[in-house]
DNA sequence: CTTCATGCAAAAGATTTGCAAGTTC
DNA sequence: GAACTTGCAAATCTTTTGCATGAAG
């Protein structure tokens, strides 16, 4: 299901192909490659899904890479020039990003009860996107588009009550 | 153009209107009327699109209306509350917000270059985005959509260096 | 051995909260 | 007069930055 855009010798995982994209990645702009750094970029394949750099400095800490927040936000700028993570969208005041790692693009529909994310892509929506753009005379560049819902589950379990504050899960 | 959606009797302005309706949903919530409050949707409904909570402390004390910050982002639950306004998203750590005030629901095609943002709405992605969500057994309760590019203006411009540094403006 | 990376603590910016004093009902 | 609002200052929370020390090339 999943592409294999990243050459990779028999044997090595994908993750690590995208580690050693990541070091040619920090060659090429005169960066260097540091073990925190590397600890980072598998991290941040690891995550599940959106995640917040909190929860990168928690995985490595957790896995007896002590880290500090302050490496971890100037790390993301490299993570996301080298095309391993990209931002998602800010939540509550709070920055999200996402493993990229060659993935096609997609959007987002969230459940506001629960957070469960249902990734989703509609080439019509996309073309429409292009439509809107052009007609304003604008270059496109990106977009953000999220849908936001109640899942099944949240639907069943509907205390009709509260809607949207209880934010994560 | 602008539909007339708040009853109101000759002679009154509609954003008077949407003031007196506001008075009614206070009583309604049992919370207070207050000349601070009123003079907040007054400034709100002022803002010519997006703007941040500072926007409002700014506009009100351009007027003499001394207020604090704390007030206003106390009283930003109620405007939301009474439909007044509804927030459009972060950037940048900050929250923004737009007049809700009964206009017909759009979406945003924004500037990463000048931040100028033009409205737009296309039936055929509404619906799109109702099937997406009804295919996945979600109710649909929202969604955010924004597309990003360069404006005519900042496509000549076109300094072919920063892209997406220069934020305000 | 020069340059860049890291950790720590302090700084900055947005938003929230405790508390005393002022208003609304 | 009781309950709710407001302003102020202090507290939080996320992200950034200065600086001294440590590691990569």
């Amino acid at each position: 299901m999943r592409r294999n855009l990243s050459k990779r010798k028999p044997g090595q995982t994908q993750r690590e192909a995208f580690v050693g994209g990541f070091r040619s990645y920090l060659h090429g702009s005169l960066r260097r490659v540091t073990g925190v750094r590397e600890a980072l970029v598998r991290a941040a394949l690891s995550q599940p899904g959106h995640f917040h750099p909190e929860d990168l400095v928690a995985a490595l800490q957790r896995q007896g890479v002590p880290i500090s927040r302050a490496t971890v936000y100037r790390a993301l700028p490299l993570l996301i020039g080298a095309g391993i993570i990209e931002p998602t969208g800010e939540q509550g005041g709070r920055q999200l990003y996402e493993a990229a790692a060659g993935r096609p693009h997609h959007d987002h529909l969230i459940c506001t009860g629960c957070g469960k994310t249902v990734e989703f892509f509609l080439e019509t929506i996309e073309a429409l996107q292009r439509d809107v753009a052009r007609l304003h005379g604008f270059t496109l560049t990106g977009h953000r588009h999220e849908i936001h819902g109640l899942c099944p589950k949240c639907q069943t379990r509907a205390a009709p009550a509260e809607t949207a504050d209880d934010r994560d899960n």
